[in-house]
Parts: C-alpha cells; structure tokens; sequence
RNA sequence: GGGAGAGUUCCCGAGUGGCCAAAGGGGGCAGACUGUAAAUCUGUUGCGUCUCGCUUCGAUGGUUCGAAUCCAUCCUCUCCCA
C-alpha cells in the first residue's frame, strides 16, 4: 500500500507498506540477482548500510540453486537471511540482456541456459510460479525488455503482447495464492510499462496496464543505450499516466543523476547494478564526483575514498590501502569498494527524503544533478 | 677442470637473413559498464619534429645490399660430469 506524503512538483515523498516492513521513498534497491550482492555482502551488510530492499532474480534463481530448493528453506528470506522487503525480478530483462539465447513466442520465452545451454521454457505463468516459490514481497510481471531501437511495428507487437502476459501473471499469482501454492499470501504484483522510446506506445501502454489495479507500476525498457534526455522524456510523459495512489518504479536506473531527475519526474523507486559493478572495476561514487581508485595518482593518497562517509570502507582505510586490495585482486578490496557504493547511493536515498521533508529538495537537486556524475 | 645449453622490450616468452619496434601472456597506464552471461570487456604500453625518422634483442668486432637471426672473441647464467 502506497501513501504520498508530500509532494513538490512531480516529485513524490512517500510510503510503501509490505509484510516485510515499510519502504520509505523515494528508495534504491541494492541489486543481489543471485542472492547476494556480488562482491562477497551478505543480508548483514545491507542492514548495516541502511538498504531497504533486495532485488533477486526469478531467472538465475531458477536455475541455480533452483525455485523449488529455495522453497525447501521457506523462501528467499529464510534462505538469505534478509528479513526486509524482496523485490524479484520476473526474467523478463534476460529476454533482453540473453537476446542471443532465446526465441519469443506468444506463450513466452524459451532460453538456451547461459549456464550450460540447456533450454528452459519461461512464461507468465512460469515466472509467477517460480517467484511464488522464492516468496518475495513484490513480484515484478513477465514483460519483454524490447532492444532499443526497436521498430515501431514490432515495439507496438510486444507492448500488446506484454499487456496480455501481464494479465496472465495476474490470474496466476490469484490462482497460486488461493491454492496454498504462493510462500507468501500477500504477495504483491508490479506491472511493467514498454514501448522503447516511441510516446504514443508508451503512453498507450500505460494506460492499458494502470486499468488492471496493480500493486505498483514500473518503468522498464530504459537505460539500455538511449540518450539520458530521450529516457528524461519518456519518464515524464509516461508518469502523467501513472496512478498518484499507486507506488512507481524506474527499472535499472541509474546513476546518481539519473535517479535525482527520476526523482524530481515523480518516481519512488530505483534499483541498479551499477554501484555494485561499478565498485568491483574501482569507480567509486563521492559527493564530490566519481573516482577511478584504480588510477595511478590515489597509489599514496591517505585520505578515504569521501571523508564525509561513515561506511565502513571510508571509517577505516585509505584510498591507497583500496586502490591496492583492487589492483592485487583482493576480495576485501572489491566487498569495501561495493559497501561505500551501496552505502553512497542509501545514503543518496535518505539525503533525497530529508530534502523532500525539508523543502530544499530544489537546492539540493540544483547542487547535486550534474556534480554526482562527474568524473573528477 | 671437462661437457651441454641459454642470454629478446618492465617481466615471462615466441622469433633462426628482409613481411620485425619484434607474436602471445603477465604487469603498467587509461577507458567502458544502467531490471548483473560482467572478479568482465576495450584501448594503449622503445623514443621523436609520429602516414616518416631514430635507437633497441648480453658486449664488442665481423660477414652481408640487409642481422634479434650467420661468424669470432669476451661477459653472465643454468644443467651434467669431475
């Protein structure tokens, strides 16, 4: 259940209530695909840096370790030991990011296994039961993420044929719930806005999909190669369609910038991978830019990565003692490098909020949108 | 003391007369990454006045139109025998 506490402009400061405990938004899901996030951080570490939610994958998690061995141990929280909300992904990205692996068809996706080339069939119906099994907080629909660019005719094709699936994970997740079947009764359901970067499709879709009263709507198909302003364009037009009572998520996205600009377009909630990935290749995120700790100049710096962070990177260590644990392929280098991104970006997070209570969400979106992804 | 083998660019290592400033790997330097097939991938790595020139394959000298490559001497290292 959505409240909206306040709002300025498009931006939105809210409330998102689960069985799992509350969200407060706007809000970043730290991404763990395979149950955890990579980099060697367990379900203690995001409590220790003030995460939210967890994202998993329905995809990967289906063929390894496997829904049904997950459902063994009473679900993902149990399994992972997060008791806090879990958002899964339905695989529907992998129709995207594994184009090369699978073939669509009306009734869904069948993939080669990226793992060992096995093929698997993955339908509405399979991801509903598969995120039953892993008993998430949210369960996100099975769309198609269409390759940007798409062709109008084909983008229009897919949008109608996600609209149909998603009706089709609706009645499922009904039907897995009134038999018993479902980990968690109160599972909730997200619907998936696409239609790449053509206006009319997307705004037709959302239209289609705001219709089926849905627990939250997301934004998805963005970031995947499109001008940051082509994807500015399309979260604004599509979220004058969005319902105001309902809870709105941008898919994947972004950078620090990106989400600020989302933010102030009116969306609660973010996921990425890229505080993760980015802090596994060095890129580390500061309030003063972005670093490259890798970089020859930090080889003698004493300094933190940021001196105004109090995680437990920053707390502690150098930026040489971090350049060298990364440049010599230490575990510990790569777990503190992603536990300073994720605790930036919670922290991101929290400082958009007190903007919001504050009034000063202005002045801090006119300090912050550009300096946050600046390389320096 | 006798015998055998080896010295190549930051390192390892390929190269046995011209297509060689020299494969490949490592390391270094830098870049990319947006619902994670990503501990991945890409570029670059002798010098310069940089579509060309100069210097470099242990050292010195030689053969040749031309040498990392052939010859001589020396230096260093490894292994075997004593």
């Amino acid at each position: 259940m959505y409240k909206l506490l306040k709002q300025k402009g498009t931006a939105r400061r809210g409330s998102f209530s689960t069985v799992h405990g509350d969200i407060n938004t706007p809000a970043f899901m730290n991404v763990a695909t395979a149950g955890a996030i990579k980099g060697g951080l367990s379900a203690y570490d995001l409590k220790e840096n003030a995460c939210q939610v967890m994202l998993c994958n329905t995809y990967h998690l289906h063929l390894r370790p496997g829904d049904k061995n997950i459902a063994h141990f009473g679900g993902l929280h149990k399994f992972t030991r997060w008791e806090g909300p879990i958002l899964t992904d339905s695989g529907g990205f992998q129709v995207f990011s594994l184009s090369k692996l699978r073939k669509i068809t009306e009734e869904g996706v069948t993939f080669n296994s990226h793992l060992d080339g096995h093929r698997i069939f993955m339908g509405p119906e399979e991801s509903m039961q598969i995120q039953a099994n892993l008993g998430s907080t949210i369960a996100m629909a099975f769309d198609e993420c269409m390759e940007n660019p798409s062709e109008h005719d084909y983008a229009k094709r897919s949008c109608e044929r996600t609209t149909r699936w998603l009706k089709r994970c609706k009645a499922e997740m009904t039907r897995l719930k009134a038999e018993g079947i479902a980990i968690n009764k109160d599972q909730l359901l997200f619907g998936i806005n696409q239609g790449c970067c053509y206006d009319d499709l997307r705004v037709e879709h959302m239209k289609q999909i705001a219709e089926l009263d849905l627990d939250g709507y997301a934004i998805g198909g963005l970031a995947v190669g499109e001008p940051k302003e082509e994807m500015y364009r399309v979260i604004s037009i599509v979220e004058e369609h969005m319902p105001k009572d309902k809870i709105r998520y941008l898919m994947g996205v972004g950078t620090p910038g990106n989400i600020l600009e989302a933010v102030r377009c009116g969306v609660d909630l973010f996921d990425c991978v890229m505080p993760s990935r980015n802090a596994r290749h060095g890129h580390l995120n500061t309030w003063q830019g972005i670093i490259n700790i890798k970089n020859a100049k930090y080889e003698l710096d004493e300094s933190p990565i940021d001196s105004t962070c109090d995680c437990e990177c920053c707390r502690s260590f150098s930026r040489a003692y971090i350049r060298h644990l990364i440049k010599a392929d230490e575990i510990l280098g790569m777990r503190l490098a992603v536990i300073h991104n994720l605790h930036f970006y919670n922290e991101l997070m929290q400082k958009i909020r007190d903007a919001m209570d504050n009034d000063t969400f202005d002045e801090f979106y006119a300090k912050y949108i550009d300096l946050l992804d600046t390389r320096i």
